[in-house]
RNA sequence: GCGGGUGUAGCCAAGUGGUUAAGGCCCCGGGUUGUGGUUCCGGUAUUCGUGGGUUCAAUUCCCAUCACUCGCCCCA
């Protein structure tokens, strides 16, 4: 019996680990140079943090997570990472460090949900976390470097949106204004609806529900959502933001039943989607998270951040070029041939030989099948005169050279 | 957790209740003992996801199971 993979997780083989590499250093390269630094997290952490953290309202939190006891200690693989960035930054007394701080990740996620498109139980996101500015222009870098790494991807066709969902004391206000204006019809809302009603009012806002969004669509909720109800330094931090923006030339939409599923936000939320996937249709969501600092046990922090899911980009990413071999010498003689090989990697030229000494026929047939640039000739007349022939594969020149000249043609 | 679809080689895929399960790609060998990507010839499935049942006979019909996939829910 063959032992398969685990439901919802894949493999990355050889035929697309590339594209990985490809988004990974489009990531780490753009993040080094905004002055993020690369944050490395253990992939499980104690229960307690993502209770805490996350929330316990939240799905995630209920249902999803792979929790397991060791030696009495209840340990969950990551569902996501904020909560463990944070956990870092505190344990590690990051606050000690010139303010503001900005980290950035990469790695998997675990979630026990049913796989679907663009769900899997183990997945990938790329995030970064912006430590210690409470104004909006924090807000607006993070973001703008969200819209920055998606061009650099070359991803179309994504649409942002924003609102504030209020800091913890004009959220509580709103909170029972919705109770308010919802309380006569709850008893039609759906089941989840009325457990979200006592935990979490705000999640009703964006439920799927058809049921639901008509109960919604009152005019004296519409004028609830719609009303100025978050205090005025949150409305000062959203106009602030969205003036940036502006600045930035970001194009936005603002979606006042924008509400994240995790319950660390605070004023800002965000969202980027895409119209080219099925109904997992975000590709990044992210926030201001100012209490999270506090409530895991540091100093109180204002902080913001976002997630992206890998796989999700990858689906609407245009193809990048796969990494391909530069040179392959091709020589029935395995000695030389190793010597060379490595001595063209030596100057970072990605060099193959035969190993298995075909014909020489063969072996240049494989050199083109590798969509090489050179072929790199070592047979017996260049052997007795020192000398190498260097053809190009794309134009069919060739060249017959001392071993020394060879980099004249080759170049790194 | 609920509902729909699919399952034949590494990949794409035809097929039928009955002797050796088409074809294409890839890969390997040869035509060509040192000059390729074209072309030509040849090779690769004790077996049709797995287990059981019906039948003289099952890849084909039935049941179960697993995996994948799409939608709901939720999220990146």
């Amino acid at each position: 019996m063959i032992i398969k993979a685990p439901k919802g997780t894949d493999d990355i083989t050889a035929q697309d680990s590339y594209i990985w590499q490809f988004m990974e250093n489009k990531a780490q390269n753009l993040f080094e140079n905004s002055n993020y630094k690369e944050v490395r997290t253990p992939i499980f952490e104690s229960t307690e943090l993502f209770h805490r953290g996350v929330g316990d309202s939240t799905d995630i939190v209920n249902k999803e997570m792979y929790t397991f006891v060791q030696k009495e200690r209840s340990l969950t693989l990551r569902p996501e990472n904020t909560a463990g960035a944070v956990r870092a930054y505190i344990e590690n007394g990051m606050h000690r460090l010139p303010s503001p701080l900005k980290l950035w990740y990469k790695g998997p996620m675990f979630r026990y949900e049913r796989p679907q498109g663009g769900r899997k139980r183990q997945f990938h996101q790329v995030g970064v976390e912006l430590f210690g500015i409470q104004e909006a222009i924090a807000d607006a870098e993070v973001i703008k470097l969200a819209m920055e790494y998606l061009d650099e991807l070359n991803i179309p066709e994504l649409s942002l949106e924003i609102n504030n969902i209020g800091c913890p004391e004009c959220r509580n206000d709103f909170r029972d204004k919705i109770r308010n204006a919802v309380q006569p019809g709850l008893e039609m809302f759906c089941a989840d609806c009325k457990v979200r009603y006592d935990k979490n009012p705000l999640r009703m806002l964006d439920c799927k529900n058809d049921t639901c969004k008509e109960l919604l669509d009152t005019d004296e909720l519409k004028e609830t959502i719609n009303s100025d109800y978050i205090c005025e330094e949150c409305s000062t931090h959203f106009d602030n933001l969205k003036k940036y923006l502006n600045i930035l030339n970001i194009k936005y939409t603002i979606n006042k039943k924008l509400v994240r599923g995790l319950d660390y936000y605070t004023k800002t939320v965000f969202e980027i989607t895409s119209n080219n996937l099925g109904a997992q249709n975000a590709v990044c969501g992210g926030g201001r998270y100012d209490g999270l600092v506090e409530m895991l046990g540091g100093k109180h922090t204002p902080a913001v951040g976002w997630a992206m899911g890998m796989e999700r980009l990858m689906a609407i990413m245009p193809t990048p070029e796969p990494n391909k071999i530069k040179a392959f010498v091709v020589s029935n003689n395995t000695y030389k041939a190793l010597e060379l090989a490595f001595k063209l990697r030596s100057k970072g030229i990605s060099t193959d030989f035969d190993l298995l000494n075909r014909k020489f026929v063969k072996q240049l047939d494989k050199a083109s099948k590798l969509n090489a640039d050179y072929a790199v000739l070592l047979g017996e007349d260049e052997i007795n005169s020192g000398t190498v022939t260097v053809k190009n594969l794309k134009t069919s020149e060739q060249h017959t050279l001392s071993q020394d000249k060879i980099f004249d043609i080759i170049e790194y």
